[in-house]
DNA sequence: AGAGCTTGAATAGCATGCTATGCAATGATA
DNA sequence: TATCATTGCATAGCATGCTATTCAAGCTCT
């Protein structure tokens, strides 16, 4: 097998690096939502985190950074701009002093709809000429890679 | 078929939206990368920028944003910070007096076969327990998803 | 030749993410 | 209870990306 002796030295094809292909693909998803939410005051990192909050007013910062896999150094700067666009509120929590209850305004839970839709349509966009089970395997096999990488 | 009345007050579940894992994906990878060549002194918009002059030394900036599909401004921003860390330099094109050719140090020339081995090392542990064919699957749907939101 | 369009780059300003620190409020324990 | 560790957040500093703007160099066309 001599090519393995020669496999650091062949071309590194970004078109066929996974990293590469999904760094693309993150990008155009971001700027395709963005332009999409953006009628609405929203930024894509601010969708996100409106997701668990819609369903469940008032939790902490720790529980979104649990939920949504980020670090805490970048919820606390998006919460920021969060309450400086009237999306959110922090309120004292009265059982820990150390932490904050996060509550939607009426204009954030006014978005739900209007935003939830919007996102469907940058997926629909992306995976327009998928068939269902080409979708299935698609998120899936994101699913296992995420799961991969998260173990180390 | 009541229920697509309701789809808009539908739950969206991140979890199955191809948009927010393609965003997790890509974290992961960016920062897996990141910790493997920043050894190298290397970034992963800066491995990201090699690739195509390793291949190519002295090509031009907007040759490297159609190659690597980034806006013309995020290319000007890398460029500088790799010039500050002496891994390229801008030299005056005599054919054109706009643009400018952008040339590896040595230093940058070096580390062609580390930042490979680097970044093979992390396509692989995103896709460890991929077969052959599951990968080759994953990489055809990126690039389907990646043309279909390139059309817009 | 001169006016106007096109092209190549730089810069400003902002959103997202990350790591590293620092600090205050809690909790656990000797 | 005094000390130490843990937990929840904020801030600083930096890398990547994007849009918008500006400027200079080339090109076109009359």
């Amino acid at each position: 097998m001599l090519f393995k002796l020669y496999l650091s030295a062949m071309a590194f094809q970004k078109e066929r690096s996974a990293g590469y292909l999904a760094n693309q693909m993150a990008r155009l998803f971001a700027k395709g939502l963005h332009e999409r939410i953006r009628p609405l005051g929203l930024a894509p990192a601010q969708f996100m985190t409106l997701l668990p909050l819609w369903d469940e007013d008032g939790i902490s910062q720790s529980e979104l950074v649990r939920r949504l896999d980020v670090e805490q150094a970048t919820m606390a700067n998006t919460l920021t701009r969060m309450e400086r666009d009237g999306l959110i509120e922090r309120r004292a929590n009265p059982g820990d002093g150390r932490s904050q209850a996060i509550h939607l305004t009426p204009k954030a839970k006014a978005l739900r709809d209007p935003a939830t839709v919007a996102a469907r349509a940058q997926n629909e966009a992306a995976l327009a000429d998928f068939s269902e089970d080409e979708r299935q395997a698609f998120l899936a096999l994101m699913r296992r890679a995420i799961a991969s990488m998260h173990k180390d």
